[in-house]
DNA sequence: TATACTTTTCAGCCAGTTCTGAAACCGCAA
DNA sequence: TTGCGGTTTCAGAACTGGCTGAAAAGTATA
């Protein structure tokens, strides 16, 4: 028997906690599109609170082995869960980050990179070019008010991406500074 | 041949660049827990810029009859698609809202209002109380420090939604108010 | 190098969602 | 009342992305 099973068996008061908390996660991310196995298993590190194996989150969970190690590689590459070794034991072992501002801004970093920048780029792409050939002054004018819809919802993605950036950027405030930012925000007087 | 059918056919370019809007769209939804079919049908309303029958929804996207009538019916109930008709045409006709900002808005409400708010409820519903029977101290503390890690998250979520309603509600800022707004905070000095 | 244990990979399967199409429905006009 | 144009419904088909499980690869120990 290792260390590790002689800890004490969790009232199962918490346990049902944690179950739901998991389960109400996990419901989450299918409504926001991320894979719910994805969102449980975070979920679980996140409310264990301590680094676990993927074994246990196997059995926890009842997900299949690989599903565990793809879905803990997609964490670790967004960067909101973290791996680490013990000397005693070989299995590598997973934690969730505890700040919970620091997932945020994490979360929305990688789904603004992913996302939107690249929306925005193609959206440019969706404006059309007024003086290909000697087209009809009907046609112009349809051009024109194309090219006015796609330009305002490009503006509008636009500002968007640069209040993101101001608030989630590399060089944008701390996830304390942040708190405190929303915070403030949120509750100056109208 | 009625008078609908003579108008003049599009040049095919625009055509195009309206093809690629829509893919680009139904692309996006699909990755934000909207139906594919759904954003494409939007996107369509909103890049035609005038109002759609069902029938020429179908025969531009492709899809079926029932499918157009169902996800008509939830952009509808969404707010960003408003129903009309013409007194010489006995066919509904469909448009999309043309303001973007005033779409993210209705959009963000939405997803608020179905997503959030309950989310904020369940989640308060996971905390524990710790009174209950004599437990011994190890669990009291793993029961602290459970509720401590659902209490950020709760204040986390609270707080956002707080700015949210602040940014997006009711009695918030209109839709050129938001556009300026945002604009502000974007590009501020830092 | 052999051994034991753990992690990763990926082809195929499966569940949950979306979409189709045909039948029922609706309201109007003749 | 019947016919007609249009709309809605919904059972089942089709699809897609997620998941499984077994084999391959990796890694520490002896």
């Amino acid at each position: 028997m290792s260390l590790d099973d002689t800890r004490a068996p969790e009232s199962s008061d918490l346990r049902d906690a944690q179950g739901r908390f998991i389960a109400l996660w996990g419901d989450m991310g299918s409504h926001w599109g991320v894979p719910r196995s994805m969102a449980e298993i975070h979920a679980l590190l996140f409310i264990a609170g301590e680094p676990l194996a993927a074994d246990e989150i196997m059995e926890r969970l009842g997900v299949s082995r690989g599903n565990v190690s793809m879905t803990l590689r997609s964490l670790v590459e967004w960067g909101i869960v973290s791996r680490s070794h013990r000397r005693e034991d070989r299995r590598d072992r997973f934690a969730a980050e505890q700040d919970v501002w620091k997932l945020l801004i994490t979360v929305l970093r990688v789904r603004k990179r992913r996302e939107i920048d690249p929306l925005l780029e193609s959206l440019r792409g969706c404006e059309l070019a007024g003086e290909q050939g000697a087209v009809p002054a009907s046609d112009r004018e349809a051009i024109a008010r194309h090219n006015d819809r796609i330009g305002r919802m490009v503006d509008m993605i636009g500002s968007i991406d640069q209040l993101a950036d101001r608030m989630i950027g590399p060089s944008g405030p701390s996830s304390e500074e942040l708190e405190g930012l929303v915070h403030g925000l949120a509750e100056l007087p109208r």
